[in-house]
RNA sequence: GCCGCGGUGGCGGAACUGGUAGACGCGCUGGACUUAAAAUCCAGUUGUAGCGAUGCAGUGCGGGUUCGAUUCCCGCCCGCGGCACCA
């Protein structure tokens, strides 16, 4: 009888206390670098998620290892953070302890499930020996004027108490507890990510940049293109607007300069400078006043809002000069322009763009239409009333351009403006610098010291790490803990000696887990953040696993760091990750996201108790694609208890002389598999090896015996073991084998073996399916013809029929075409 | 609105560069074993007409290219994900 729950045990020690995964030090083989994105160890334990993605580079390890590879595969803990803080509030217990449990329930449930980490090399993040590096990082970026501690309006989550990155805020909610987020004009510290947007040039040495970097890495297309949105690129130009009697300017942002010719006004952001500026110039102040006080109160979501109706106020007494027809223009004030983009203002050009046209209606302001399409037919008024025209064409009315296509029109107006001096090419971007500073307890503090004679001092190097002081009170007040830590506190300037202060807020966890892939080939370093000879053997990494959600955030983060290290020399490749696949979403039985609520969580602990890591391994991977979400079987997962069963009896009664038509599937197996493992499709794999089995089966004796070789059969378990790592260790061990499967080689197979000797010959008429036949697969079109046309049902089919031609497939089909 | 991905039996899903649609698994139906049930084994299982051989229809919808389309092209519909008053 298969007893999973002993046969697991038993190997599951053996391998551990054995260091079975121990990673090899032998530099003449190729190295292949497999990575987990490192979870956080939450209190619950492991999920169903989890065990899907580390099964799948488990499998991909264990894989390369038989391939010949030095495979490096680690795992570790991305442990600073909110939920353990938040528990530590409710409960007084401190985020250390709770913190070690849980990693030490992460680790025994990965161990359980049979995976092949090697846990010399390991992270934690919350450790002082990993976060020292952290901080030494914050003072690389200081140095090189990449962090920097600016007052700015910055997103403020009120039920978290702290400040948030613009990656954390969904649909203007904070990402971790999803309460609405403010806006708060604060000062904080920022990493210039920005500065790597584009590809640069420094000290001689070509560095791609955000963008440019994606093209040349094998990532899913929706998630390069998520960064690519993300950073949000236009191209266009800056114009420089007169103001009529005032030496005062107004820069406008447009990517369709094409249509300037039909701006009939401009449009302020609220928060402009000229507002205030030109206050006295301004007529109708307390209209404008009353409009400022409005817009004020409103929050970032109420602003934003696309269904709401757009709000503005003419600044009275101002009049905006068009520099390519000196057409004198009204200047508005309206909220849905913002500040935060471009100029923060806009030339409205209501003919053609939707939300100047909205605007343009509800306060009667004139519409001008300069773009036709290409058939030159003029849309008419009442059309582009009713909706604007914001495609390209040819211009008209537009003085000197007109007649020009879009394209051609915007060159030739860039060249006006750059000639006469009123405007510029101009790209902009949406992405901001990253907002690092949090006002909260569990994180790594920021390595920097306040003095009033010497002002902001970073803390110098040897001096590391600042430690996290534990004598604190973690409620939240809207400042960080560590201001209240009198141990923090008392520290003295590095520069002078005096009396200082440090810097009370703490990274945001995601600046801990930009840099921990490099960490783990040289964990344990104290001197160093890893010894740049095994950085250089063993990155970047090959192939990088885990969820979608980290598209933006984690994944761009983690590239903008990368790309930081190489510009001073720490590692040498430009692109952390070449590989990167997503698993997708386990939901429930019932086709919802699993939610406690819902009451439909599987538990991995119970699946495994109940019908074995490999079983479940075996059937997170059978379910579907990776990459796809599906719902979880409570079913599905018995018919993989049934296969292992079948094979552990296939493994205890076998004997005898191999059917040839039983080997030729074994080796077309043995290749198909390693092609589906290699390309991730596991589902497929597993489904060749049931087809194998099933096969195998129906030559089984009365008597319960499978026919089939020793020899034979451990090549059969070789390709299943990176799936059923215990079962296949087992039997090979019964086997009479005294060491590892997984020191074996994955088998090769012989090409000549997986030829077939006679195929189905698809005969159609026309193109249906009307017979098959099974001869030789080399048999020439004309033998095929001869066959088809003595075939009684294509007989009937031909029958009082002219034929056109044959199509013939060698090996495939022979398509008769009749009239 | 823009960008990315997808839509195939009762369910999860398979189908290489256009060449037998529905592999594999679940479920279901019938049978064997059993006092009975579970487990296991055998047969069947896209719909439809037919006792049957077999025919017809069929991969979201409408067109097209082709000897032949789930696969390629055009136009839609729907779902998921990203961005979004970003000018």
């Amino acid at each position: 009888m298969y007893n999973h729950q002993e046969i697991e045990k038993k190997w599951q020690d053996r391998w551990l206390d054995g260091g079975l995964y121990k990673t090899e030090t032998d530099r003449a083989k190729p190295k292949y670098y497999i990575l987990d994105m490192f979870p956080y160890p939450s209190g619950a334990g492991l999920h169903a998620g989890h065990v899907e993605s580390y099964t799948a580079t488990d499998i991909y390890a264990r894989y390369y290892r038989a391939r010949g590879f030095n495979v490096f595969h680690p795992q570790g803990f991305d442990s600073f953070g909110l939920p353990a803080e938040n528990y530590a509030i409710k409960t007084g217990i401190s985020p250390v302890e709770t913190t070690k449990k849980a990693i030490e329930t992460f680790t025994k449930q990965m161990n359980s499930l049979g995976l092949s980490y090697d846990w010399e090399k390991t992270v934690n993040t919350s450790d002082p020996a990993y976060y020292k590096w952290t901080q030494w990082l914050f003072l690389l970026m200081y140095k090189n004027g990449l962090a920097y501690k600016k007052k700015a309006q910055v997103n403020w989550c009120a039920s978290c108490q702290t400040v948030l990155a613009n990656e954390q805020v969904v649909d203007g909610h904070c990402e971790r507890c999803g309460n609405e987020v403010i806006q708060k004009d604060l000062e904080q510290w920022f990493f210039k990510i920005t500065d790597f947007i584009e590809d640069q040039t420094y000290e001689g040495r070509q560095l791609k940049g955000l963008l440019n970097g994606l093209d040349e890495i094998d990532w899913p297309s929706s998630t390069k293109a998520a960064q690519r949105n993300w950073i949000g690129r236009s191209v266009g130009a800056e114009i420089t607007f007169k103001i009529k009697g005032t030496t005062e300017i107004i820069k406008v942002f447009t990517t369709r300069v094409d249509t300037i010719f039909g701006c009939t006004y401009v449009v302020l952001a609220p928060e402009h400078s000229l507002v205030v500026n030109l206050k006295d110039k301004i007529t109708n102040w307390s209209e404008v006043d009353r409009y400022l006080e409005m817009t004020e109160v409103k929050t970032n979501l109420q602003r934003t809002d696309l269904n709401k109706d757009k709000t503005g106020v003419v600044l009275a007494g101002l009049t905006a000069v068009n520099p390519f027809n000196q057409e004198e223009i009204k200047i508005y004030l309206a909220d849905y322009v913002l500040a935060s983009y471009g100029t923060g203002a806009v030339m409205a050009v209501p003919a053609h763009d939707e939300r100047d046209l909205e605007f343009a209606k509800k306060y009667r302001l004139p519409i001008k239409i300069v773009i036709v399409p290409n058939d030159q037919k003029t849309p008419d008024r009442e059309l582009i009333f009713d909706s604007a025209y914001t495609a390209e064409g040819i211009l008209i009315n537009s003085g000197q351009f007109t007649g020009l296509t879009s394209a051609a029109a915007r060159e030739e107006m860039t060249k006006f403006l750059i000639n006469s001096q009123q405007g510029q090419a101009q790209i902009n971007y949406r992405l901001r610098d990253w907002l690092v500073s949090r006002q909260r307890y569990w994180g790594a503090p920021i390595p920097i010291i306040y003095c009033e004679q010497c002002g902001e001092v970073p803390v110098p190097e040897e001096s590391l790490p600042v430690l996290l002081p534990t004598d604190v009170d973690f409620r939240p007040t809207g400042e960080s803990p560590l201001k209240y830590s009198s141990s923090f506190q008392q520290v003295k300037c590095p520069k002078c000696g005096a009396a200082a202060r440090r810097e009370n807020d703490t990274m945001d966890t995601f600046v801990c887990s930009s840099w921990y892939y490099l960490r783990y080939v040289d964990c344990q370093n104290s001197q160093a953040i890893a010894d740049p000879d095994l950085l250089k053997y063993w990155l970047p990494v090959d192939v990088y696993m885990g969820g979608a959600e980290h598209a933006v955030m984690h994944l761009l983060y983690v590239r903008f760091f990368t790309k930081v290290l190489q510009k001073y020399g720490v590692v040498s490749f430009n692109e952390p990750f070449l590989k990167l696949r997503h698993q997708g979403i386990i939901l429930g039985e019932d086709g919802n996201k699993m939610s406690k609520s819902k009451g439909n969580v599987v538990n991995p602990d119970e699946l495994i108790a109940g019908h074995g890591a490999d079983a479940l391994r075996l059937y997170e991977m059978f379910m579907g694609p990776l990459e796809d979400m599906k719902p979880w079987s409570s079913r599905g997962i018995i018919g993989i208890s049934r296969f292992l069963e079948k094979i552990y009896n296939l493994g205890e009664n076998f004997s005898g002389a191999d059917d040839q038509k039983i080997v030729a599937l074994l080796h077309k197996t043995i290749k198909k598999v390693g092609e589906d493992i290699e390309n991730f499709h596991y589902n497929t794999a597993i489904s060749a090896l049931m087809i194998f089995v099933n096969n195998l089966g129906e030559y089984k004796t009365k008597n319960n015996v499978w026919p089939v070789s020793q020899n034979n059969l451990e090549k059969f378990i070789l390709i299943l073991a990176s799936f059923a790592p215990h079962l296949t260790e087992e039997l090979w061990e019964k086997l009479g084998h005294q060491e590892s499967i997984f020191k074996s080689s994955w088998p090769e197979y012989d090409p000549q073996l997986i030829k077939d000797e006679t195929v189905n010959l698809v005969i159609s008429v026309n193109g249906k399916l009307r017979a098959t036949l099974e001869v030789a697969a080399d048999i020439s079109e004309v033998e095929a013809i001869k066959l088809a046309a003595e075939n009684e049902t294509i007989k009937k089919w031909l029958e009082g029929k002219e034929i056109v031609k044959n199509i013939f497939v060698a090996g495939k089909l022979l398509n008769i075409v009749v009239k």
